[in-house]
DNA sequence: GTGGCTGCAAATCATTTGCATATAC
DNA sequence: GTATATGCAAATGATTTGCAGCCAC
């Protein structure tokens, strides 16, 4: 429903462009936490006019009215999210796949930590995610699960 | 006590190089969070033959063997701090401080959050610190406490 | 109409990399 | 002596910006 983007950019206080709008129902529909990389390549292929700067622009203002967050979890390139409750987030040091994960956090926005005002929680957690935990075992199911090379943390 | 640090850095299998040792001896004595850039010229002007790549190199590989931790809160530049043990961070959107808070977590190394492996948590706050908090108080204590632009969530 | 977008190109800025030399042990 | 790290310069890559024309309302 077009409809409910337009309103929902509106009540935002922004212009519904086509634009805006391709890259809203591209978030709506992905729930992979794309880059903005992801994003452009995505949106061009049905949109071919538009150009990078313009997801960016797009990606900062939705972003500045709360339409969508922007995850730090990677230093290489932000990544983004139709907002949703907030929730942390895990990262796989293997495959790069980031999960949504249901946990309850310790703060909320309008909580005060050693006297600072809270607005906003991000946790990410970092480690090997399900999958690639179970394709170690199965390619190799003699020898201790064991670590290789970090890509991060 | 230079001993210490060439020491922990033997353990960690690298090399205590001059360098490493100085980037190392200003995290430990730097609670700030600071930034790659920030430790380039801290270090520089006590050691003026060094330079950016060989500060960058040296996070990197203190950060590998796990000596000091790399922190993605802000988007335009990785923080650093000598590990400790694992705390969230409050990041202040008026100053842009950032502050380590007393704060349990809820998922440690090791445990599993659906299915997956926990190798790391990293916690980051946003909001208005305790003295942004106070100054806007004491320069505008007759109107509510109204959010300002935002520099970023 | 006109102010806010978009497209485009160029700039910025953090971070990385290749390579020859210097250093740690 | 030799492997490893440093210094230097150039490359990379994400993100930003300035600006002229276009679009939404």
């Amino acid at each position: 429903m077009p409809e409910e983007r337009i309103v929902r950019l509106r009540n935002a206080g922004l212009t519904p462009t086509p634009q805006r709008l391709a890259v809203l129902e591209y978030l709506d529909d992905n729930h992979a936490h794309p880059t903005a990389e992801e994003i452009y390549r995505a949106v061009h292929s049905r949109h071919p006019t538009i150009v990078k700067a313009t997801v960016y622009n797009t990606l900062s203002a939705l972003k500045k009215v709360g339409v969508i967050q922007e995850l730090t979890i990677a230093r290489e390139a932000a990544r983004y999210e139709a907002t949703a409750t907030p929730h942390p987030h895990f990262m796989c040091r293997v495959c790069g796949r980031i999960y949504d994960v249901d946990l309850p956090c310790m703060v909320r926005p309008g909580d005060d930590v050693n006297g600072h005002k809270v607005e906003a929680v991000h946790t990410y957690i970092y480690g090997v995610c399900a999958d690639c935990r179970r394709d170690r075992v199965e390619n190799d199911n003699h020898s201790k699960l064991v670590v290789p090379e970090a890509r991060d943390a």
